[in-house]
This record gives structure tokens, sequence and C-alpha cells, in this order.
DNA sequence: CGTTGCTTTGAACTAGCTCAAGACCTGTGG
DNA sequence: CCACAGGTCTTGAGCTAGTTCAAAGCAACG
């Protein structure tokens, strides 16, 4: 169970520097693990949550629902991620916490996350950073559904996603696990899912991915990365400490 | 010029509380001033800046880019607001920011706002939750954009905005300074030019709004809200602190 | 008073929506 | 082992919100 820990450890390594106090404050936390069921709740908008989680196993996403009935998925969090850690400043939710398939997380106290924060400023920074990060995704998905037509937002979506799961390592050379049905690709691509469909069809056909039994292959990236224009540097992975490599360029060099 | 510490304070008190410690560190911070054209980019999409503002005068958005000549508008910032406070921890700029109104702003060099930082946990705490706040105002703009038609975007936008300049004191009773032309208005809500006009012409036919000469006027602000599918809640401000009373609830109560 | 930037209008077009039905799949109980 | 139920996927067809293109009106400013 302790490989909670190594999940978060490796997760901030991929986006800045740790040092071995660092690493041992994290190691010190106390953590309630928890399974949740697909679809269950971790925290419902407009909750106080009490705890940031690190997902070690399965998908959470991140949505809120119009009063109208209307959905809007926000963010996907494979294993590593830490879907909630504004609650640690902004404790009221804005907005659902849930599993796209049966996950388990790991939960710290605000408490005690607080408690490691004020004696380690680099941490915080680290933790602020994962944040901002987060933002940053945001404002790329903002792009996306202000500007951009349902294939290019799918596209991008099957980029984002890849890269996310390679640099957790939970990608398998060229797929990756994908739990969403075509609902929850409408959802998050702001489309119906009767258009949903159709798009996938498009890609399918053109012969860039397939996404079958909650998996999805890439099976032509550059040209995939072309429809999805997907450039990855808003992830902030590594930021100007290793010149931009991106998984998958192997395929078409 | 000092007034520069005291937007900030006033803002940062909007959100959370201030001990006289925090004030004081916060007076010490050092500033330098600068004036931005209306158009002028503070610091674009891709460089790397050394510094955060607080706004004192005019209006700062951010925005994206896109290769095809699309741009989308992230957010706008009043006089009060630290537009790029991400950059902190994120230097490397993901998009740009530029004045939408000639403006002035006050710049403090990351250096010395990380060694206030470190000294003060309290005022670390604050300004994360500022990054925060940001964060949930972009899942609100990701759901419109997502799930709603563009009157309810238009409706939206117009309210929060107004709720943003009443907050901060900027508000003249029912109306406040809003210096977009109707193609930021189009790039900001992921419309055609022609669109926003029309949506603009319906939503003054049913004379919830008036906008002319950079001002926008609410007329009916419970039609306006109910149209925009406005609520508060992720705007954050003191979050339990005081129970809900959003400015403008004197029209129609 | 002419240029330049902003707003408004008309008209044809299209991406994506809704409604509705059928196909398919997987697990469950008889 | 079959039937049937619930969730998911697929398809067709008509409709609408929003787009693009193009032109004209308006206002501010040097």
């Amino acid at each position: 169970m302790q490989n909670a820990i190594e999940a978060l450890t490796r997760r901030l390594e991929a986006i800045g520097q740790l040092s071995p106090e660092g690493r041992a404050t994290l190691a010190a936390l106390p953590l309630q693990f928890r399974s949740l069921r697909k679809g269950e709740d971790l925290v419902g908008d407009g909750e106080v949550s009490t705890s940031c989680c690190v997902v070690l196993d399965g998908y959470l996403y991140r949505s809120k629902d119009a009063p109208n009935g209307a959905r809007q998925i926000f963010s996907l969090h494979p294993a590593g991620d830490m879907p909630d850690l504004h609650s640690l400043h902004l404790p009221r939710m804005d907005h659902n916490l849930t599993a796209m398939s049966e996950s388990r997380v790991a939960q710290i106290p605000h408490a005690e996350m607080n408690a490691a924060l004020v004696r380690s400023p680099e941490l915080t920074a680290l933790f602020w950073r994962s944040t901002l990060i987060d933002a940053a995704a945001f404002r790329a998905w903002m792009l996306m559904l202000g500007q951009f037509d349902a294939i290019t937002r799918m596209a991008h979506l099957f980029c984002e996603q890849f890269t996310k799961a390679a640099m957790a390592g939970l990608a398998d050379q060229d797929s990756f696990f994908f739990p969403l049905t075509q609902t929850d690709l409408a959802d998050m691509l702001g489309i119906s899912l009767v258009h949903a469909n159709r798009t996938l069809q498009d890609l399918r056909e053109r012969g860039v991915v397939a996404f079958d039994h909650n998996r999805v292959s890439i099976l032509h990236w550059s040209e995939l990365r072309r429809i999805g224009e997907f450039d990855p540097a808003y992830l902030h992975y590594l930021d100007g400490r290793i010149g931009r490599r991106n998984p998958g360029d192997a395929h078409n060099p």
C-alpha cells in the first residue's frame, strides 16, 4: 500500500525537483485508503472537503451538472493525480469528483497536509505548481471548446490523455486504459452523444485511433496530433529542464 | 502610488483573512510601475515571466491564439487582480497577458515575492487561494462554453464581470467600465462577431442590459442572472464567512 | 472630410442537435 | 441454456443555432 507515496512522488518529480527531505516529508503523510465503485462520488458539488486524495488505481473525473441537466466534464485523473488538491484552500467544492471506473484512492487530511506544507516551502511550491498545471489544462480546454470543431477536440483529448498516461507510466506502447462511454466523451467534448459517435467513426475511418473495450489505441500519432492541434507545452512537464520529447514520436519521426 | 498595495490588500481581504503582519509584509514588497497602451502585451505566449503584476487601472485580459488565427479570451482582469500570479511557479507563459484598455500595473519580481512567501505561510495560502479561484472561474467558463448557448454565455459574462467589479468597488451602482469591442466579446464567448452582435441586440431588446461606450449597465439583474444561469458561488468570495448576498439583489428582492 | 476601426444588416450555408428507432452486448434469473 | 432487461452503440432524418461572406452605416479622430 505504500506505493501511494511512490505514485505521488513520481507525479511530483514529473513536474519539478524533489529533495530527499521533501521525499521524506511526503513519506510521513498519513493515508486513509478508500475504494470507489464506478460512478461513485468521492466528493460532490457544494460539499465541504476535509482531505486531499491521490488516485492509486482507476480513473476519477471532475464535472459539474447544470440545472437543465447538462453536464460538463472538466478533467480526467488517472493514477498519480491529485484531483482535489485545490480543496486544501478552497474546501467548498464547486463541482463533483467522481469515479469513472472502479478506483482506489489514498486520502490525506487537510490538517496533516497543511502541517507538512508549512514545514516545507519546497513541497508547497510543488503542490501549488501542480494546481497551476491543472489550470493550464483548463485553459487549453477552453481554447478547444470555444474555437475548434468536434473532431479537433476529440483528437486533442486523445492526445492529451495519452501523453498524461505515458508520463505516468500507464501507457502500454501505443494504447492506454480509457474507461469512458461515448456519453462521457460527449459530456467532456461539449457535443451530443450522437455527434460524439459520428466523430469517433470519422477518426476511426481516418485510421488514427481505435477505441474499444475501455482502451484507446493510437494508430497514427503525428496525424492525430495534427488533427487535434496538440502541443503538449501546456502540460508543463519538466518545463525547460529537458528538451521537448513527446511520447509516440517514434512512430513518425 | 502606494494604492497599489491598497488594491492588493483589498483584493486579498475579499477572499480571505489577512493579519497585520501579513499586511505589513505586503506593504514591504518592492514595486515597479508600468503603463500599457491598449493592445500591448505585458507578457506573451511562450515568454518566460520574471515578475507578477497587480492591475492598478484599466483592464488586462488573458488569451491564446490558435495556429489557424482563432483566439480565445480566458479571463478579464480589472484593478486589484493579479492575472499572472501563476507565473511565480510556472514562469513559461502558455498564453498572452494583454491590456484591453490603457492600463497601469505594478510589478513585483518573483525573487522578492518568493522571499516574502517563505516567511509568511499566511500570504502563501492567500495567494495560492487566489490562483485556485482563478481555476474555479475557468471551470465555470468551460461549463458555459461546452453546454450553453450564446445568449446564456453572454448574460453569464455580464453577471460575472459585474459581480467582480462590484466586489472590487469598481461598479457605479448598476453599471461598470467594460472596454471590450464586440470582436473581443465574440472571442471570449467562442462565437462569431456577427452572432455576438445579434445576441447583444437580443439582450438589449429584452431590456436586461445596455452596453455602449465601454460601459455595461445592468437594467434587470434578476432576469439577467436567470438567463445567464449565474450562481456566484464559484467566485468563492468570503466562502462561508458571510451568507450569500449578491450585488444588485436590491433591484429585485 | 477622409481614413480607420467598430457596428449593423442580409442571405446563403453547415456543423451539430433532437427525436426516434433498431442493433448489439453482457449479465441475471428462470 | 434461454430469455429478457438495461446499458451502450449505431443509424436515419429533419431541424436550428450559429457560421461565413459581403456590404453598408456610423463615429471618432487627426
